[in-house]
DNA sequence: AGTTACTTGCGATTGTGAACACAAGTACAA
DNA sequence: TTGTACTTGTGTTCACAATCGCAAGTAACT
């Protein structure tokens, strides 16, 4: 099946692979079985071998997967391969968590810019990165930045979803409880880590 | 009541049809039929109705359905119809953000307690809650909260997920990049913010 | 070389959920 | 009462993904 497309729930599981091949690299481990990579992750060994022969095969019988390989095969399937600038609108909680938050690292990402139109915000620096105004977002293209992550109230998510695109971005990574409506070209990804909570008491035993 | 099993699919997308029937109840909506919701929340109007039908019939043919009805049936497949306290352990940048995240009351979620181990926090009061001394976890079990987010470093989110296990906490929604083991009786649920980032650029047309 | 223990790759099978189509129920106007 | 426009509920079909099983490849012995 070597040229068959691949699954989405095979794309979907892939930056969990790499973040572990990831970790496993910077420890310095040369090579790991689909058993011992599946434990540390907490999924199926089978799962991993499966999804990894989509895309070609990879590991050696009897010793298992070179990870360096691994993680650059992994890395070029996902387009990951050279660094990515991103966007962040909206610089409340949420998006100052954003700004800090490490892990964006590893897949390549740089957060190179961010907007806010809180004139007190305005001006000031998180993470060495100078907050500047949201009237400016046309700056992007120029800047060639076409990935963005909007975390701004519900009420303005959309008008800025509508500047991104018109400005050029392509992908978009929603923080904002609200569905967002975009031209086909474009691809949203929303997150609401209220909604994964809210699934939580339903596997809960009786309580 | 046909079916006795609720597919996994069908609770995955219920808080995503209770987040929208909220807002509509909020709204002063009394009805909405499966396509206006559907189109609303950017999802199909006849899975809509495929959901809903699997825990029994709520609509009105020619009319659609009720959402006061609807939203309190979803709450109780969810099992949110009561208030849930949840406890937050790690007051970092991505915990603060947590705290102050206003999403979480409408599934009926309250942070009640926050914990750190860092001296320059503990005391200090966020959102109203004081932040105590993350070796005191075990008050948790007296107070009867059941339910944890973690939002520490990656290194100490395994100890942390023991501890609270121990302390009888079965429910844990996970920020840390990594896989955390816990026993049966327990769920997890972990969020990587960066994994969902990095699916973006395989969706994107070539750039 | 032969043996053993291990591991991958992948065809085949099974399970599950998405998508569809339509019968049947409802409201309302004439 | 009849006709029309609308909407739900669900049996059926189809697509896709999870899981299994195993042949074949590899390494490290003796």
């Amino acid at each position: 099946m070597r040229y068959h497309r691949i699954p989405d729930e095979t794309i979907r599981r892939l930056p969990l692979y790499l973040r572990g091949l990831v970790f496993l690299s910077e420890e310095g481990q040369k090579s790991i079985s689909s058993h011992s990579l599946a434990d540390f992750l907490g999924v199926n060994a089978w799962q991993i071998r499966k999804d990894f022969s989509y895309f070609g095969a990879f590991g050696t019988p009897g010793v298992g997967y070179n990870i360096e390989k691994l993680e650059k095969q992994v890395k070029k399937i996902l387009r990951l391969n050279t660094i990515k600038k991103a966007a962040l609108v909206g610089v409340g909680n949420l998006g100052s968590a954003v700004m800090a938050y490490a892990g964006f690292g590893i897949y390549g990402f740089n957060i190179a810019a961010a907007f806010d139109i809180s004139p007190k915000k305005i001006g000031r620096k998180v993470n060495n990165i100078r907050i500047e105004n949201a009237s400016n977002l046309q700056t992007l293209q120029k800047r060639r930045i076409n990935i963005a992550i909007i975390a701004v109230p519900r009420e303005s998510a959309q008008k800025t979803a509508d500047t991104l695109v018109k400005v050029g971005v392509r992908g978009i990574l929603n923080f904002s409880p609200c569905h967002i409506t975009v031209p086909k070209k474009v691809k949203v990804i929303t997150i609401d880590i209220a909604m994964d909570l809210a699934r939580l008491p339903y596997y809960m035993p009786a309580n």
